[in-house]
DNA sequence: TAAATATATGAACAATTATTCATATATAAA
DNA sequence: TTTATATATGAATAATTGTTCATATATTTA
């Protein structure tokens, strides 16, 4: 086991509790999973996004209905729907030349809740 | 009702649909508590915090074990760690020079699963 | 009391990112 | 085909943020 050596090479403790580390560190998911968790999560941590998505739990609404109901431009906007579309938490569709944009699936609202229900509390 | 006049202000569009804008609006949650929310999902958005939360799901750490844990410096770890106390997501004891930090309550790991749902699909 | 050590924190720097502005693309209407 | 319009996008700018470095604080031990 290189706990040891990996605690003596970054930290300059020594009262290290290396069997909780080392225990731990087995629990953990792989780095990639949790590099991806924290990009998704930071695709919620934009309060315009946020407002995109409650609006579209309502219903589905095209770019300039979004942008006059957040009185933002219709490019910031738009830029941040790409964001959200990227993250595939939002999908669309194209009827002339109107883009309507609608939840990708219920995982988005389940997140939103849960973190809701925390910001409530 | 002056949907018709925000569109005009804030969008060139003629093609907007006021009747959703407007019922959506009526349905959205305070602006603040929106603030609010993107602020708790910032929190979740970096990947040092993440790894720390996912730590933290399987045992209390002091900041030494933490900081060994992921590799990090002791100042690095503990500026994160600041950042997830004031947004309430962990707490502390103090042990004589150590401190152990440990989840605040259940609702952490509820966000965290949701989005880990999302992730690995 | 002095030395050692675990943690906290302020300032500085680098990197990331949200918005704006200008403009491009695509579709519809004239 | 020309004009109007809904949306997309690249570049630039301003603001935010994570880490490092130096140092401060608090607690224990000698």
């Amino acid at each position: 086991m290189d706990t040891n050596n990996k605690a003596t090479e970054l930290c300059e403790c020594t009262t290290i509790h290396d069997e909780t580390i080392c225990f731990v560190k087995e629990q953990m998911p792989e780095e990639e999973i949790l590099y991806d968790l924290a990009e998704l999560f930071k695709v919620f941590g934009d309060t315009t996004r946020v407002k995109i998505l409650c609006a579209l739990f309502e219903s589905e609404m095209c770019v300039c209905d979004i942008s006059a109901l957040l009185g933002m431009t219709q490019s910031a906007i738009s830029h941040q729907l790409r964001v959200l579309k990227t993250a595939k938490l939002i999908k669309n569709r194209k009827e002339g030349k109107v883009v309507y944009y609608s939840l990708a699936d219920d995982h988005v609202k389940h997140i939103f809740d849960q973190g809701l229900s925390h910001v409530l509390e």
